[in-house]
DNA sequence: ATTAGCAATCAACTAGCCCGACTGCCAGTT
DNA sequence: AACTGGCAGTCGGGCTAGTTGATTGCTAAT
């Protein structure tokens, strides 16, 4: 059994490792940090905590690092909450004050988090299938085409060109205008694809095929909204400084820009709580499994959820950023949540 | 004065110092390249070479290495055109042709260069300020605030919220949706802030506030085309392997992603020609001293031009990058061109 | 103009050595 | 039973010296 020192010793380990990157000595636990006993016990205390795995000595002569495990207990009953400083909080509500418009609101966020973390940081765009659609609009461009445009409640916007089988002219396009609208709007995104084939059915026949060519459009633009991508800011982060790790770089950022990603690392986090999830070492995935993950859901929406986070080396300060992680979740929550009331 | 066979020293120590990363010695230019000469002579070529400055030697007993200098003029008079294979050719067609709106098919284009050449890919956004205002819609948002949306013929939108002063009746913003289309559909965005400042008085004045606050909202809107953003792809890239190089990468990645660079890098290019730019070591600003930028204009629009390139060492494999992000360049305003010019 | 040959240079590697930082353990102390 | 001091053992890292091998520069001969 690991005594409440022992704890403390792990504690002060894994605290010194990290701003350090050197294994930690017993003697220098004991001579720092006023444990009021030996060194020789710190020693046994180590041996203990080494017997549990939750450290590890890279060779005989040496200091000991904390393992996987190690952190992994830091993180749950250790380690204790940074408040952010005045300048973080600052930095924050500024940051995120100027956003203008969606996309703007998320680039500012995550390059905000990768800011104050020093950090890669992610984010995964709402998934706006459950946002609902606030108009719907048809534009003719010469005679034959026809530009779709999407907008929904939540502030985004998409559009597509449709090549029309016939030619067009301004008055049909009105009429399917106004029909469009009074069938989509408010409705969830979710919902559209079903409606939309139903649509075509209800218009008279010599439409029916210019109908189906920009219900297909819209279609497109629900789809490009669904798939979750993910953003990412602070990819120099990864290369800064510390040498060894940035050897085991290159497939992690590979596979973040690839987005190979986006099932595995956010995905299979239980997200009942409002906390800040860790995934450290080997509790992640393939490119991961030399990393630590954070991260937190944020409310993209009414009722939906995405994901933000950082992803950096195991040895990193899990206080601040996982502080840091929660701030940014709860206030661009609220962000959008303030649209979202506001706009109702 | 340097003989044509010394020249031909010269690029057979760029090619293979490229692909071996080692310093490149007489013997083996002699030994593996049928020069008909013994080293002997080539170490006179070479010793002509480094009083020019295209070549030198990292140390006394070394073979020698390209200076950027030497980069230079192999890149100008040496390097030969690598077509491109047909899997290349492939990749590019089948890549783009699927994309759907500008920006994904902006996004798709950088990381295909990225992939064509393994070096980080940069894209400028189209400047837009030549792009035209095709449509421009108010949506009324709850009682307080109204929706903007600025279409453009280049097929992008933006939207912002805007609050209101007073009460909206949907009669009131129809009558300024209108009037703003009236007044700024066909116009380049370019003039669009001058004119707004104009608009506001020629509507009755108990609308006045409200429509100053929706030109607002639309010159930001155009604000924001007109800073030309960066896209980068391939970050990865830059750790691969070579740990020399990388640990000057931090700035450089730094730098892509503060954006701090779209002054610099590009702008000082001259686009007269079609052809791509190099810019080798040390004629670059900054942290881009120890690089190597390719890039190339690329067709936005009807007569606007935007760059996209590609950052590496300057040991990089310039004949078939070139290679590459000119056919990247070429395609995207193929492929926007057609866009444009069935628009008309 | 080219070549062969030779001396000189120097990074990279190896081996050996010592130092010092730790740990582990044990016997003694509180 | 918990703690401590002390001491032996281990091992990485740094230092030095010596060796090797690659490569050039130069010179004299062809």
């Amino acid at each position: 059994m690991v005594s409440d020192r022992a704890l403390e010793v792990l504690r002060v380990i894994v605290q010194d490792y990290i701003d350090s990157k050197e294994p930690v000595a017993s003697k220098a636990i004991a001579d720092r940090h006023g444990f009021g006993v030996s060194a020789a016990t710190i020693r046994n205390d180590m041996a203990l905590l080494e017997e549990e795995e939750l450290i590890t000595a890279p060779h005989t002569s040496a200091g000991r690092i904390p393992t996987d495990k190690g952190y992994r207990v830091f993180v749950d009953q250790l380690a204790g909450i940074k408040p952010l400083t005045p300048a973080q909080r600052r930095a924050i509500e500024q940051f995120l004050s100027e956003s203008a418009d969606l996309d703007d609101t998320l680039t500012r966020t995550v390059r905000l988090l990768s800011q104050l973390t020093n950090q890669v940081a992610i984010l995964q765009y709402p998934s706006l299938s459950v946002a609902t659609v606030r108009h719907v609009e048809l534009l003719p461009m010469g005679t034959h085409r026809v530009m779709t445009v999407l907008i929904t409640d939540g502030g985004s916007v998409d559009q597509n060109i449709v090549e029309c089988p016939r030619e067009l002219d301004e008055e049909v396009v009105a009429e399917l205008r106004a029909h469009l609208n009074a069938q989509l709007v408010g409705m969830s995104l979710a919902q559209v694809p079903d409606k939309l084939s139903g649509l075509s059915s209800s218009v008279s026949p010599q439409r029916r095929d210019l109908m189906e060519a920009i219900a297909e459009a819209l279609r497109h633009a629900v789809e490009g909204h669904r798939s979750d991508r993910l953003m990412m800011a602070g990819a120099a982060n990864l290369v800064r400084g510390e040498h060894d790790f940035s050897s085991s770089v290159y497939p992690v950022l590979e596979a973040i820009e690839q987005q190979v990603t986006r099932l595995k690392l956010f995905t299979e986090m239980k997200w009942e709580s409002e906390e800040v999830q860790a995934r450290i070492g080997r509790e992640n995935e393939g490119p991961f499994a030399e990393t630590a993950v954070l991260a937190s859901a944020y409310q993209s929406g009414s009722d939906h959820r995405a994901t933000l986070g950082v992803v950096g080396p195991t040895r990193m300060d899990y206080s601040s950023n996982m502080t840091a992680v929660r701030a940014v979740a709860s206030y661009l929550s609220r962000l959008l949540g303030d649209q979202e009331s506001e706009r109702a």
